[in-house]
DNA sequence: ATAAACCTTTAACCATGGTTGAAGGTCAAG
DNA sequence: CTTGACCTTCAACCATGGTTAAAGGTTTAT
């Protein structure tokens, strides 16, 4: 497929396409004669797995960190597990930053409902 | 106080003071005859104020809304409460999503480590 | 054959949240 | 009176994550 197909299927922009390439996180693809971008199946997944992990947080370098540089490699599994451990690891972190972020709202929440009840 | 100090005692930096005053988020000081910025001790907590609302995740103009025009006034409830709410709401909207990810990346690692369980 | 719809590259622009530097004024100490 | 530590403004720069425009080549349909 061609890069508007693919815009198409994944609902990633073609500028945000290239953006990616440029970037590293979508792998040099093919190209016709005429210099076309030809896309296989499997980078379909692999900007859908950027696109999920953009919307949970991560950024672009965090998600090439995690990505194997090769969308056709699902196996390099040393690699990987060290990769999706530390990932994990990331993730741990970010939830327990996320719920200490959740209780000081909350109570800043109750301060303003009850300005008398404690001192801020 | 002149802005050093203010800066000294906030742990905010002369420049990042300069930008949030240019951006609406701390109001024009008084200044000396020279020129020079002068700061009231309110200045002081609603820097901290706006320091710490950063580090719950607020974006600058997210605290510019329920942060008072004049920073000798009281917060206004009302808005706060709502806003607060609304971030709160935001935040448990992230956790999920970050305890599914959680999940997923799990997954894949039992999956890199043992190929032969179950397909993904 | 010509228009439209597609593709290419490079460069500039946008917002966010700042920092850094240049060019200069002011102030206190030696 | 000069040095250094402050202060001023304005403009440029940085990273992040893109979009938009310019200038052009290709393909498809009528």
């Amino acid at each position: 497929m061609k890069i508007g197909e693919l815009a198409k299927v994944t609902g990633v922009s073609t500028s945000r396409i290239r953006f990616y390439e440029s970037h590293g996180l979508l792998p040099m693809p093919l190209r016709q004669e005429n210099g076309y971008r030809v896309y296989s199946e499997a980078i379909v997944s692999r900007l859908k797995t950027i696109t999920v992990s953009k919307a949970l947080g991560f950024s672009l370098s965090e998600i090439q960190g995690f990505l194997p540089d090769d969308p056709n490699d699902v196996i390099q599994r040393s690699d990987v597990v060290s990769n999706l451990e530390n990932k994990l690891h990331q993730i741990d972190q970010k939830l327990k930053e996320l719920q200490e972020m959740r209780e000081n709202v909350s109570q800043m929440i109750a301060y303003h409902k009850d300005p008398n009840s404690k001192k801020c």
